[in-house]
DNA sequence: TCCAGAAACTTGAACGATCCAATCCTGCCT
DNA sequence: AGGCAGGATTGGATCGTTCAAGTTTCTGGA
């Protein structure tokens, strides 16, 4: 392989310094234009590519940025992940950052890890997707001082660090006007436990549109954890109780299980689920899409803002989700 | 926050020199165990983590492994992804490794980048993810002897580099035996366009399979670009024209498209899918599976083998995929 | 013409780890 | 007691970049 080019090596090839070379790459105005020029032509014509360790030893910043990978849970919320991420790699790439994975099984490790990516690698920030009340994650990163943004709302503070979001009540609420629009009124709702921020705010906005226009939800939901059987389960339950003509879900996973409840009720049972994950493209449901690859832009937004400058707390960015429409309603 | 520990530190501490820290850290042979302990002892109380810019400045080394995610194609093969580089983070980092993330529209982008990471973050090697025959990709990084596995066999030449893949013949073929054994003879296959290495070899285990019973395949496969709707249309095809009792299908968005043609059929059709995704499992498909987290942890086997290591070339691995038993076989 | 002041550019030092070569112990043998 | 071998430890140089301070060149006004 050819000799490694350095910033000696381009200083020599363009007869300036090595401080005039590092000039142009980063403060380009104090260099006069020629000399610019010249300096540039030297980078290109030798391929030079400035070294990151050793800016970084000298700055303390590795222009890297952490996200945390999960094992894929139920499998079907995976690819939101994986969509997201992508979002991220591409928006963090134009920005001059890139992506390190970590993953970690419980709060402690991650972490830990955390402090470990922080001393050897000099992380320039996080990015955490999902967030709990009182998580200790953002807690110990703000603590420290450490920029991050999450992926999902603080729910217990809504100003406690900076966030991007999509809403979720709107996503649900549209859902639930298409359904009225249809000319469904007994709407039902699946959902989860109450106590989970995700959950009631998907919940809220099913039933807020419904009292708006004039329905009375009251007894039309029904709580469980997330999953195909359960969602099955209940559905179940609420053809008997209250016999809905349409339902809302508050995931795929719920909405895939209501779906086969529903199989052979006629007439048919309207289903909108909430993820636009690929199940519901495959199994033509229809769903509530997040703008996956604009929330990750927006993340990047938000940790350039922090890292390049304005010391000042960047304003939360909550974004609008969008309806898939399929054959189930 | 406090102030920064250098290995300075942690010598002073422990009343040696900086040398035999790093000592301690990479040739802990040759320091006195009690020496050693008393090192060990300041690393832990300080909370020292060993600078990687630092470390790499001199050793030339990251410690980084690059893998690319990409844009979630038709969506149901991401968590297929998704889940490989889980396993590859977790691995990776166990082998005290880390991943970094790139994306890239073409081949020539996907080139360029690697001139990029290589240049800036000098990385120490690159998994590849799927490899075509006469990839330009692999071909580029072997020239300049990068590092690097791919998880997917070279089906141009089998020893042109290291590689880690799954037995996709094997895998049809145990899904035809499985068939086989259920007293099935009319077994249809539902594949891929003849040319992908990929797609040839799962059609292979299922015609062998065949053969090896004494059933002719001949008549009884279809070949299609992946999808849904694709796999439905061919689906109703074999249908009206072999009608078979049974089908092995190529991937899950094959084996869907399948399920939906068959709908109402009496008797039903067994149908087997390949990837054992989410959506397989909502929908409760027997699929072949593929063990990624094990590909995942082998691929990063090979690479530290290079790395740390031995020259010669490391032997190629080939897993067995297992059936994941569902209803609808 | 001369000089102050700004602009443009150059030089030396530092970041934190590892490598190399030289020195210091320590115990052991004669 | 002296010498020696061997391992353990030390100081200095180095990686490629940026920062801080220093020097030269340019510009414009008196």
């Amino acid at each position: 392989m050819a000799e490694k080019v350095t910033i000696a090596t381009v200083a020599r090839h363009a007869r300036v310094s090595r401080q005039t070379v590092s000039n142009v790459l980063n403060s380009p105005h104090i260099v006069r234009q020629e000399t610019r020029q010249r300096v540039e032509d030297a980078i290109n014509a030798l391929g030079y590519r400035a070294n990151q360790a050793a800016r970084q030893m000298r700055t303390g910043r590795s222009r890297l940025i952490a996200a945390r990978i999960d094992p894929t849970r139920d499998g079907i919320n995976g690819s939101v992940l994986d969509r997201f991420l992508h979002g991220l790699t591409e928006t963090a790439d134009a920005a001059g950052y890139r992506v390190l994975l970590y993953t970690a099984t419980d709060d402690d490790r991650e972490i830990a890890t955390y402090g470990d990516l922080l001393g050897t690698y000099e992380l320039d920030a996080f990015v955490l997707v999902g967030t709990k009340y009182g998580d200790p994650r953002t807690e110990w990163l703000a603590d420290r001082d450490v920029p991050f943004v999450t992926f999902g709302r603080p729910w217990d503070a809504l100003d406690a660090h900076p966030w991007v979001d999509v809403d979720g009540a709107a996503g649900t609420a549209q859902a639930t006007r298409r359904l009225l629009e249809a000319g469904h009124r007994r709407i039902a709702f699946l959902g989860w436990p109450v106590g989970s921020g995700v959950g009631d705010d998907r919940r809220a906005g099913w039933r807020d549109a419904l009292r708006a226009a004039g329905v009375d939800p009251t007894g039309l939901h029904r709580e469980t954890e997330d999953g195909i059987a359960e969602g099955e389960r209940l559905m179940r339950d609420l053809l008997v109780t209250v016999a809905p003509s349409a339902v809302v879900c508050a995931s795929d996973s719920l909405a895939l299980g209501a779906l086969q409840a529903i199989r052979g009720v006629d007439p048919p049972v309207s289903v909108i689920g909430f993820d636009d994950t690929p199940v519901a493209a495959a199994v033509g449901l229809t769903s509530v899409s997040q703008p996956l690859g604009e929330a990750a832009a927006r993340c990047v937004d938000l940790l350039t803002g922090v890292l390049d400058g304005a010391h000042e707390t960047p304003t939360p960015v909550l974004l609008q989700p969008s309806l898939a429409l399929r054959h189930t309603a």
